[in-house]
RNA sequence: GGAGGAGUGCCUGAGUGGUUGAAAGGGCCGCUCUCGAAAAGCGGUAAGGGAGAAAUCUCUUCGUGAGUUCAAAUCUCACCUCCUCCGCCA
């Protein structure tokens, strides 16, 4: 959400900003809409303004003839009144409708495009393996891996689950707790406070977060109205929801474990085998919450990209890092990151992290202020970046690690974990 | 799942229809006193919207929503949250 005054005072810019994210959205409607909106809400003030006075009056006057007339006449307005209300109110629905759908504006640096594949790489990081160079053997795709030694069931997974579902089992569960052990430990370490994050979570947050209402397709919801999160940044937005901060305790830097779900609605056709598309998996997830001012806002951008390809050096997979065209941005994102990891079985990168900013986009929506140095309330910036998604990430852990023999050596930072050095 | 109880400002807490945006205490901020501090005294201390250059004026908000009434923190209903007891249970 932002703020009306702005979108009236850069109309254009709003405009732009739809344009370049193909979004479809018309800054003339909500404007007409909130001028008839601020047109009622002046009558029906006026109207409560004189109630208040004329209500004041009964109570002081004696004279009981004077009384019945006061009332008689404020029993009118009443009646004016709470059609005027009515009629406010009906507009102030389709005002909110509104404003939840209009975009924030992209930063200038973000490349047009038309989907994911304008994307543009910024930077790249490890020699990308080459198994298949003389002598060598052509590597295996992770499913033929994984089954070959043991560490996921993907039919009984779908016997259970139905699709997409899937058990990771023996060094395959302990890699993935390892993994994401790993990341906690190294996020911890940095200054980032971990938690563990509910999944299944009210409306508002999503609402808040920009999950909903664009991406009710993409979202479970259960029969008690709760909904399960696709990630942990909607618990963790929702945790200082309508809450004012103060100054010194930003910026809030967390690291979130949750379940994800994701109904991939749109992807009937997508990724159908495997572990990379999935409804249920687990992520670790960076969350800042820092002060008002765009360059604050690049500083931690930068820096919790910063903190996952860290992490993807530590484990020494090959990435690189896009920054994400207009159109494959979100309604509240201004600038986003993807680091791509190598997939040798595809010999190309992959998505397996997402970093983005929202100015105050998300704040504003979930109500979460601060006290600045003046003494000013504030909408608060939000960040987040995954820092690491499993199963996901164990598809290029065990593509790069693989060996002729069908062995799969342990990243060297993850083998007191598993207590062994390779996986056979 | 069953039976009760409660939700008021930063906190505790008063308030059962009308000068209550809200007593009192605490906290916090400022000032006085003091060499300084403590204590004491005095003053200040919600957020959001609208009008205005500003001073200021005005509207809304006592968990949320709907209702009764000329008038609601106060009455009615629904929902949410928390607490206690019973049942079940990782």
């Amino acid at each position: 959400m932002l703020d009306i005054k702005f979108i009236r005072e850069n109309a254009d810019l709003i405009n732009g900003a739809g344009r370049k994210k193909r979004i479809n959205f018309e800054v003339k409607k909500l404007i007409e809409i909130d001028n008839k909106r601020l047109e009622l809400l002046k009558e029906v003030e006026e109207m409560r303004a004189k109630q208040n006075v004329e209500s004041d009056k009964i109570v002081k006057i004696q004279d009981a003839g004077e009384k019945e007339k006061i009332i008689t006449a404020m029993k009118e307005l009443k009646e004016n009144l709470s059609d005027k209300e009515k009629e406010l109110k009906k507009i102030e629905e389709k005002w909110n409708e509104l404003m939840l759908q209009v975009p924030n504006v992209p930063d200038p640096s973000v490349p047009e495009g038309e989907s994911d594949v304008d994307n543009q790489e910024i930077r790249k990081w490890g020699e990308v393996p080459q198994f298949s160079a003389d002598g060598g053997f052509e590597p295996k795709g992770h499913i033929e891996l994984m089954e070959s030694l043991g560490l996921v069931d993907l039919e009984r997974g779908s016997k259970v689950a139905g699709f997409r579902g899937y058990f990771l089992k023996g060094d395959g569960a302990m890699l993935a707790f390892a993994v994401m052990q790993f990341t906690l430990e190294k996020l911890a370490e940095s200054g980032f406070e971990p938690f563990i994050a509910p999944s299944l979570v009210k409306e508002e947050s999503f609402l808040g977060t920009g999950w909903l209402p664009q991406g009710k397709d993409e979202v479970y919801k259960t029969q008690d109205n709760l909904y399960l999160a696709g990630t942990a940044e909607v618990p963790m937005m929702g945790l200082h929801k309508d809450e004012i901060l103060k100054e010194e305790d930003l910026p809030k830097t967390y690291v979130a474990f949750s379940p994800c779900f994701r109904r991939e609605a749109g992807s009937y056709g997508k990724d159908t085998k495997g572990i990379y598309r999935l409804h249920e998996f687990m992520k670790v997830e960076q969350i800042v919450l820092c002060e008002a001012e765009h360059q604050e806002s690049v500083k931690w951008h930068e820096e919790i990209t910063r903190n996952s390809e860290n992490i993807m050096q530590a484990l020494k997979i090959p990435y690189h890092v896009v920054v994400n065209c207009g159109a494959d941005l979100g309604l509240g994102q201004v600038k986003k990151y993807d680091i791509e990891s190598w997939v040798p079985s595809e010999k190309r990168y992959r998505e397996t992290h997402s970093s983005s900013y929202f100015h105050d986009f998300q704040a504003r929506r979930l109500n979460i202020r601060y006290k600045d140095k003046e003494g000013k309330i504030r909408f608060v910036h939000s960040l987040n970046n995954t820092a690491v998604a499993v199963p996901r990430i164990l598809i290029s852990i065990l593509e790069n690690y693989q060996q002729k023999d069908g062995t799969v050596i342990v990243p060297e930072v993850l083998r007191k974990y598993l207590n062994k050095d390779l996986i056979s």
